[in-house]
DNA sequence: TCCTTTATTGATAATGATTCTCATTATTAT
DNA sequence: ATAATAATGAGAATCATTATCAATAAAGGA
């Protein structure tokens, strides 16, 4: 009987909460950062070691799909994934170089409020009904611009 | 001897200009949108039919380094690229049932002005020395929300 | 123009990430 | 406990992108 955490979200839509699924949400809750799928591959399998690399894919896919967890490209052929739950929405900073990426909030007031005037606008002139959006920043973070001095 | 007009962006660097590339910028600086690396090897096996598809992949990635074309990515798989010479810099509109793909720029002044701000704040904040953004609005274009209703 | 140097190319194999298939197992509602 | 069926794991299959390598072509100088 796998962990009761998680249940709640998935009552009505036919899922079924199993122990794979709890461990990735485990894994997922805990480890903080941007993972890729076989980072969360890897952790999970300390959970529950007789666990499948296409499960983590499709677990993945499903909590997408439920707004459990956020799934990003930032380049470098590989999504990541991040936990949503209560987190706040945020933008990030990501290093060309490396791949680092840091999330940031300070300024969401301003940009916030920028964001919504930019949705209005967009929604009535293209018709287009937006539900999201992403922010990135590229650069070189602290240690790479030391690497290419 | 290939077309000199993009010449000028090769000469120092040591990189060639041959037919192959010559035909890949054609193509790129004539269709617009958001070309897949196979888009622009259908196309462009047109004007130079014995091109590889490796060698589309070369100069892309030569191009994008050397900023004559913006490379994207915006889920689904495969990279995205547009001719980057004389447009302005713009933002996107993507949805997220069909994949389209639109380009805005209307907002630039006040978006403009407040990335800056956020750049600065979080390059002093992070250390991170930025060199673009990217900001993406998901949703559904005017089409899918029919099907969807 | 001819030569030399070496960047570039095309074909193809290789890789890496993600998805699919299918027989087996586990979960849920009765 | 039983039936209905969602979920799983192993491995094959796909898909986009890269790496290899021998052959070719561009650039600059003689
Ligand atoms: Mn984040
Ligand atoms: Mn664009
Ligand atoms: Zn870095
Ligand atoms: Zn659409």
């Amino acid at each position: 009987m796998p962990g009761p955490r998680w249940r709640g979200n998935f009552k009505d839509r036919g899922h079924r909460m199993t122990g794979p699924r709890d461990a990735i949400l485990d894994v997922l809750s805990k480890k903080q950062g941007h993972l890729t799928a076989d980072d969360i591959f890897f952790e999970v399998r300390k959970l529950y070691s007789g666990i499948g690399i296409a499960t983590v894919y499709r677990a993945l896919d499903l909590f997408v799909r439920i707004g459990l967890v956020n799934k990003f490209d930032f380049g470098g052929g590989r999504s990541r994934y991040e936990f949503a739950s209560k987190e706040e929405h945020h933008h990030h900073l990501v290093c060309k170089n490396c791949g680092r990426v840091i999330d940031y909030d300070s300024f969401l007031d301003e940009e916030t409020e920028l964001i919504k005037k930019i949705e209005a606008e967009l929604s009535k002139k293209h018709y287009f009904k937006i539900d999201s959006h992403q922010l990135d920043f590229y650069g070189l973070c602290e240690n790479c611009q030391k690497e290419v001095e």
